[in-house]
DNA sequence: TGACAATCATTTCAAATGCAATGATTGTCA
DNA sequence: TGACAATCATTGCATTTGAAATGATTGTCA
């Protein structure tokens, strides 16, 4: 039996049964271990070539797709606390894989961007990534990756619905 | 615009485009992003009633499925560090909500089991994350409870996988 | 039997994390 | 204009976390 002794019979629907709570049914948890075996199994194959932490992934990766850009917009888009940026950031500019200057329009802002070197690495990451995905879903039902990524944004649709607060 | 500027036109294939990576299309980083969001909501409603973290939600929930059995069990089963469980555990039983006693047959083992205020606590805890659920999916079409977990069934078999390790 | 490996829970220690507070800058509006 | 609120990045601080080490117990095998 697997780690998770994984549940194969979903014939049922999800939340005809009752209390108690069935844990390997119940999303948050399902997605949170995910989340975590994921991370770690990608992690495994940039961790040892790259030394770097997942927020300094992140920050990197983001960069990728938008310059010039501000540690505001980063954490609002990204999903991490300011604090957390900050400090990703420092190390990547520490090793000289990111730039910091002032915004001269609004010196409360700060322009981040990649330098030469952290274009190769962010490239790198990207293309590691990437595989990483597509090995991933070769086992597993085609449009997968889709179809969850599509029930993803309803479930933040609804996450972050203001009415539900 | 939400909060991450879903991501709506999900026609072409996942992994067509070429890099670089699209952050908000590549799946370990959207399942932790929404990890944390459906953590925290979900802590939003017991959090302040209970004052329990994440980790002694886990210990507590699990101990509902299996009693009388050790840490071990639990951090393997439920994907925490070691440490970690044993911390929540402590702090449990510091609360009286579970009960720790060396297992007679081989004392190297503990075995746990919620107290009566521990069932009466996990009890309501149940209820809570299940009418959780039934809201978060009321919003989203009918079956995508059942189609994510099989998702995740899979991906979780290829992960643990030690071929592609 | 007895040495040694293996297993379990705990602890230690350094690093990461989140919240709140701070300092600096800009926006607002009377 | 000028006081005050708002916004941004950073830092302080307490807590959490994970990896490795420790101590205790049990299994193994010569």
């Amino acid at each position: 039996m697997g780690k998770n002794g994984s549940v194969s019979q979903s014939g049922e629907s999800l939340l005809s049964r009752d209390l108690p709570l069935y844990l390997d049914r119940f999303l948050a948890y399902r997605v949170a271990r995910l989340a975590t075996a994921l991370s770690r199994s990608l992690a495994a194959h940039y961790e040892k070539q790259f030394q770097i932490s997942v927020a300094e992934w992140r920050v990197l990766l983001h960069l990728t797709q938008q310059s010039e850009i501000s540690i505001r917009d980063i954490f609002i888009r990204v999903d991490m606390d300011r604090a957390r940026v900050t400090r990703a950031v420092q190390r990547l500019e520490a090793r000289s894989l990111v730039s910091k200057i002032v915004n001269a329009s609004d010196r409360r802002l700060i322009q981040l961007a990649l330098t030469t070197e952290g274009e190769k690495m962010a490239g790198e990451l990207s293309r590691i990534a990437h595989q990483f995905e597509v090995n991933l879903l070769q086992s597993t039902p085609p449009d997968t990756g889709n179809s969850l990524l599509a029930a993803f944004d309803d479930l933040e649709a609804v996450l972050n619905d203001p009415n539900l607060k």
